[in-house]
DNA sequence: TTGACGAATGACAGCGCTGTCATTCATGCT
DNA sequence: AGCATGAATGACAGCGCTGTCATTCGTCAA
């Protein structure tokens, strides 16, 4: 069977050697021309170039890794690939390595601490080029792992409390807090607030929420929220238990344009006119929420540009001219004001 | 700077010698451990795992790489992060690595078939435990390389002509005839099909379309595509083009889910009543599809599933159990009719 | 003219692990 | 008792590349 794989591999695998030979240069020569093409003459690099495209040399990442203790990947830690907000800034992310020979890694934690902990262990262990991590309410442990590494690391999705190297988000609990006041300025009298998969920053707009009513002088707490993942149809589901609840509600703040979007197909099943009976706001602003009837309010984000921002920062780091440890970058939000918050219409 | 950076890198970075040397066992036997736990007697597994957890002990994949000759790592490559239905089934393809060592490594091509070549080319070389590649539209090249792999290859999203290795997909075609089946079905004489994004899965669903409306004896080419990426706002625009280019319609296939719900909203808009007006058919069942009002009929695939399969067909061949050279699976599609096709409500 | 200097290149060793083959030792059979 | 057998373990070398330091050579100021 060793025989059989040892065949088997035998396509011409052509190392940094063999193009040294071709080339008639030093193995060493060829791996600077690589590197850094800047330290080797001119001929040589042309010899060494067209080497490697007649012998279609490609690099081996392995033993460049084992070398050089370095790896050309980024870590990318978040809690779960199947949250839309995630894909987008993943897409982001992929976006933004273009034109770099960066790698990515995911890895999920699946909103467990101590998964994120070990992933974090695991991937410093292999010296990533950079690492990029969800939030930042990372424990204790991880936040000192974090804090000694020797790559970038980049915490996204929200600004707060100084990064514990650089950071690129958002505050949510003041895009919540302006969407609650836009309701309120629109004339709705009893928002009520929205929630699926109450990780941290759905907690944040939550009490962003609670805070936009506090200061209008609003008591109660007119929130429904639910652990389960988000989806349109739990939107559905969770508007039938808030007008089941708390019938007098005029207006809801959607966690997400998901629930928003259910709650709209609700509203319409139930023949409630969307804006002047029934206001609604989501957040994020997906790119439905404009082209839905009547048009959706939302709170946009950004998060394209923050999975590609974090990507550049790293990139900016390696180059050496990257911003300073404690950078932190508010990529802000914008409140998308639409039909769907009109009280006449 | 290399003493710097040598300072901040110490450490404690554990090797397996020194874990060997913890459990007072040879390296190799600490790898064997690892590698194949069958191997090493009961006693020496025990002192080896103690002594691996006490010193925090994280294998070096690049090394483990470079000496062994392959890696734990999926290549998938697929044409863009972008699209919606990739996303689905990165999403499955997390999913089925769970529980594994496995890691992947994505690369997009951007719908190109050079850059799919070239993508093909580098991962193979490094390589990988298998490799995930969406469609079967390779170039001969691609093909080539793909056929003289030594890892298991999947060719994921369609089943069709025999695969290179391994295959796991659905008949587009026929799907989308379904579609147009049940349309007609129903009583709907004017249906027409709505594309975006034209890939080879859509051009295929095209196919069927044409195919369904030619059975049924019906002529003329009622068909709007465009090459842009989907979204629910193309989806209004192209009811507004094809109802000025062809105002007879009264049923729409579309080649994807987002473009139906579009079409839902614009119809709304313009008091159009689906359903008894207008049919409208989706493509891969997204969740929202029945949460809407009305419900949309659509033809369900099941992407998450399809990442998952060609992920366990990777594993099982690792472990030797695997399904032989040819072997493809049908995951088929299942139509959803709801009240988008229902002519009388 | 001479020495100093920097650019270009090379020799060497080793990164941490595993494939291969060799060795040891207990077991069961004739 | 003697031998083959297989399980458990180890020694050795090397995977392909790069960090470090050394060497060569041409250039320029004194």
């Amino acid at each position: 069977m060793g025989i059989i794989i040892r065949i088997m591999n035998d396509k011409p695998k052509i190392t940094l050697s063999e193009v040294a030979l071709a080339a008639d240069v030093s193995p060493i020569t060829v791996s600077r021309a690589l590197r850094n093409p800047a330290k080797v003459s001119a001929e040589a690099r042309a010899r060494i170039e067209r080497a490697i495209h007649e012998l279609g040399y490609v690099p081996n990442p392995a033993a460049r890794a084992l070398a050089s203790g370095r790896t050309d990947v980024i870590g990318v830690i978040i809690p779960s690939v199947s949250n839309n907000v995630f894909a987008d800034v993943m897409r982001g992310i992929y976006e933004g390595l273009e034109g770099s020979s960066l790698g990515v890694q995911l890895g999920t934690t699946r909103y467990s601490p101590l998964t994120e902990e070990q992933l974090i262990r695991v991937f410093l262990s292999q010296r990533p080029a950079g690492l990029i991590v969800a939030g930042h309410d990372q424990s204790p442990a991880a936040r000192a792992l974090l804090g000694a590494a020797v790559c970038p690391v980049v915490q996204i999705m929200e600004v707060g409390p100084p990064p514990i190297d650089l950071s690129v988000g958002l505050s949510h609990f003041h895009g919540a807090r302006a969407g609650v006041e836009h309701l309120l300025a629109q004339g709705y009298r009893a928002p009520a607030f929205l929630g699926a998969q109450m990780d941290p920053r759905s907690q944040r707009r939550l009490a962003g929420f609670r805070d936009g009513l506090a200061a209008a002088g609003l008591g109660g707490d007119p929130v429904v929220t639910t652990p389960e993942p988000s989806s349109v149809s739990l939107g559905c589901r969770l508007l039938a238990d808030l007008l089941a609840r708390r019938p007098q509600t005029d207006a809801v703040l959607c966690n997400n344009d998901d629930l928003a979007i259910g709650v709209l197909f609700e509203a319409q099943r139930r023949n409630i006119r969307v804006g002047p009976q029934l206001g609604i706001c989501g957040f994020n602003d997906h790119e439905m929420m404009s082209a839905a009837e009547p048009a959706l309010t939302s709170v946009a984000t950004d998060r394209l540009s923050m999975g590609r921002q974090a990507v550049h920062m790293v990139r900016d780091r390696l180059t050496g001219a990257g911003a300073p440890r404690g950078h932190a970058l508010d990529l802000g939000f914008r409140l998308m004001p639409r039909a769907s918050t009109a009280r006449e219409g």
